[in-house]
Parts: C-alpha cells; structure tokens; sequence
DNA sequence: ATCATTTTTTGCGAAACAGTACAAAATGTC
DNA sequence: GACATTTTGTACTGTTTCGCAAAAAATGAT
C-alpha cells in the first residue's frame, strides 16, 4: 500500500496558476450567459484565465467542462435547498424565503437577469445530447425531492392537512421556480415575480388557524 | 393608382419550388430539435428542401428565419389557448384538455420529446439577444393573458370563486405549463406529467358544489 | 547542479460555419 | 423566338471553431 498524499506541498511539477473550482465556477457563469452551443472555448479561456490545452487537461472537452459545471450548480441547489427551506420552522416562510433566494440567483448575473443555469441552457441541448438530458432530469428530481422532504416534515407537525398529497404539492411549488427561472431571464421585473412566488406559497402551504 | 395582383398566376420568373409556410415550419422544427446556436444553416437547408441562397432570399438570416419560427410558434400557441381552453364549458375540463394538447405537442416531435418550441430553446439565447428575449416575453405574456382570459370567464359564470385573483390563478397555470414543457424535454413519462396537470387543475379550479 | 514531472505557452491544422457572388434554369411577356 | 424577371444551383471567401502537438517554464527530487 502506497502512502496517501499527506502534506499540500509535495507535488512535484509546475505548479497550477488557477483555482480548479474556481476556474469551473467561471466557466458555469459563461455557460450560464451564452448557454452551451454558443459559448466558445476562447471565451471559456478568457473568462477562467487559462488556455485551451490547460482547460483540456483540468476537465476534459467542452462537453465534459459543461457537465462538470452543471453537477457543480446542482451542488449549489441541493445546498439551498438543504438551507433555505429551512431557515425558518413555518414552511410557508421558508418557502417564501427559499424563492427570494432563488431570485437573487436568477436576476443578478454579471450582464443582468439571467434565469437558472439548468433550465435555461441545458433544455436546449437535452433533445440531442443523452448525457445533458439525464443531467437536467437528476437536477429537476433533486428539486422535487427536496421540496417534498420539507412539505412532508411541514405535515408531520401539522403545519400541513394531514391528507394532503406532498409529492403533488411539491411538484406545483417546483413548477413555480421552473416558471420564476423561465420568466426571470425573459426580463419580468423583481416584483412581478415576488408575486408570483408568494400566489404559489398562498396555495402551496395556505396559513391555517 | 396602379392595379393591386388580383389573378394568382401573374408572378413574372422562375416559381418557388418551396412553400414558405411548409418551408418556415419545417425550420421550425429543426430549430426545436437542435436549439438555436446549435442549428447549422446547412441543416435548415436539408431540412427545408431549400439551398442557403434561397432561404437568405425568403428569410433573411439566421437570426432572422429563427425570430420568424417563434412568431410562428406564437401563433400556434394562440391557436391553441383559442381552441382548447374553450373546447369545454366546464373550466376544469378545458383546463386539462388543454394540457393534454401541449403534451402531445411536447412528447411527440420526430426524434423523441422536445418540449417547448420557445421555452426550450428561446430561454439559452434570451439573455444575450434582446431581439429573442422580446419575442419569449411576448409569447409567455401571451399565455398569461389567454389562460386568465378564460380563468375569467369561469369566474363570471360562477365556476370559480367570484374573490379569487384570477390573475395569480392564471401565473399558476402558466407555471404548470412551463414545467411540462421543462420537464417532458428532460424525459419525464407522460403519465407523470399528466398526473402534475390533473393536480395542477384541481387546485386553480376546484370543483365547487 | 542536473534530472524528472507537471503546467503553461505558442502555434498549428483540419473542419465547420455564415454569408455572398455569379452563372444556369425556369417561367411570363412581348 | 428573343427578352425580362425571378429562383435555383454551384462555388467561393473569410472567419470561427475545436482539439492537439511540441516547446518553454516552473517546481520538487537527487
């Protein structure tokens, strides 16, 4: 048995000029931009401060990067979801909150609104490519899951009808932050779809007395 | 004042050997598959029956040609919420036999389930081009506006609640139907997403007794 | 100081791409 | 039948793209 690398500085080559995940999460936020087709590897390049040939080597082809990045924003989600679902004990604030979370994501890019990475770029290429479809559908299924787990603990302490049907409710709130993805990157305002999402926590989770 | 072209055959050289709305959709269609960047002019060509100089002579470019594939997907949608969502007096039934249309739409395209022709492919371009960022806030306006049309109706003759916001109701409907279109894109069964339509219609428009 | 190892840099090459110029073909008009 | 007009087909240009090869640079090991 060969020994684990213990120290951080026993490796032996050229150093790397750049954070590995940094450079990834550089190169999600031009993906994110310019979606998938559209992107270039020079802009890729440009945006993470290194060339084709050390892109290549850190993560493979431009496919490869992609998918690497959407894994790496599936992270981001399965934590918000982990986190801001519950930040608060009322699941109708909690989910109130997870949205407001969710649209600081999707309208503050570095050239404006945006949307989600996932829905807004990967859906384009999820008809031709099985990889990214399979990664867009993990992503979707992690969302579902994680709204449920949380609607079902809501239920549990009574905070939620006893006979309500979680998996369906978590798929409208779901459905909501795909709608409030869509709509943030075709331009609608903060407030309009504030709105929305606080309709859809109304039905979702209605106050109970 | 000169004579406007009554007669049908007095169009002086060599006739089209396309027809431009077979043709259009059929551009459509490409572009639905393989999103818009990722859509050579080659295989719009192909898929056209045309050779690049006459699509350039019928549509413009690229851009162009695709921005006219969305105003014609438009209209389709239109056609749509005009036919569907009337088809039924009962707005619970038209509510999802729309869905069921959009579905067939969705899951159904030549090589597999493609989703939405907009959603799908509009949302990767729409923060970089204004032009598409336009035509995509108009065609989810439209929607909007169309299902709460309807929503209204309802309410008028006492099929929903004479309280009820119809036009937060409406944004829920809408919401629906971008996650059908999301989701059936990314692999999701029919059944599944029919079963998300059916409990999407029972809490925008309960039945009343 | 020399060597081994890893990364960066430069530059190449082959393919795909969008858009257009120009000649050939097909029609109506005279 | 000759001419005007419109569309089609072919071929071209310049650019962009991806991916890689080979040399140069920066480190640790000996």
């Amino acid at each position: 048995m060969s020994e684990e690398a213990p120290a951080p500085s026993k490796i032996r080559g050229r150093p790397k000029s750049y954070d590995p995940d940094r450079a990834l999460w550089a190169a999600l936020e031009q993906f994110w931009g310019g979606g998938y087709a559209a992107t270039s590897l020079d802009a890729l390049a440009a945006s993470t401060g290194m060339n084709r040939p050390s892109l290549y080597a850190a993560f493979g082809d431009k496919k490869a990067l992609y998918l690497k990045a959407l894994a790496r924003f599936t992270e981001e989600m399965r934590a918000a979801l982990g986190r801001d679902l519950y930040a608060h004990d009322d699941v109708a604030t909690a989910l109130t909150q997870f949205y407001a979370g969710a649209l600081d994501f999707y309208l503050t890019g570095p050239d404006g609104p945006r949307g989600c990475f996932a829905i807004c770029t990967a859906t384009a290429e999820a008809a031709n490519d099985a990889d990214i479809r399979t990664s867009l559908e993990i992503i979707l299924k992690e969302i579902d899951e994680g709204i449920e787990a949380r609607l079902k603990r809501a239920q549990s302490i009574g905070q939620i009808d006893a006979d309500a049907d979680t998996g369906a409710l978590a798929q409208l709130a779901a459905a909501t932050l795909h709608s409030l993805a869509v709509r943030s990157r075709a331009g609608e305002s903060r407030e309009t779809l504030e709105k929305l999402a606080s309709q859809a926590v109304k039905v979702i989770a209605p106050k109970r007395k």
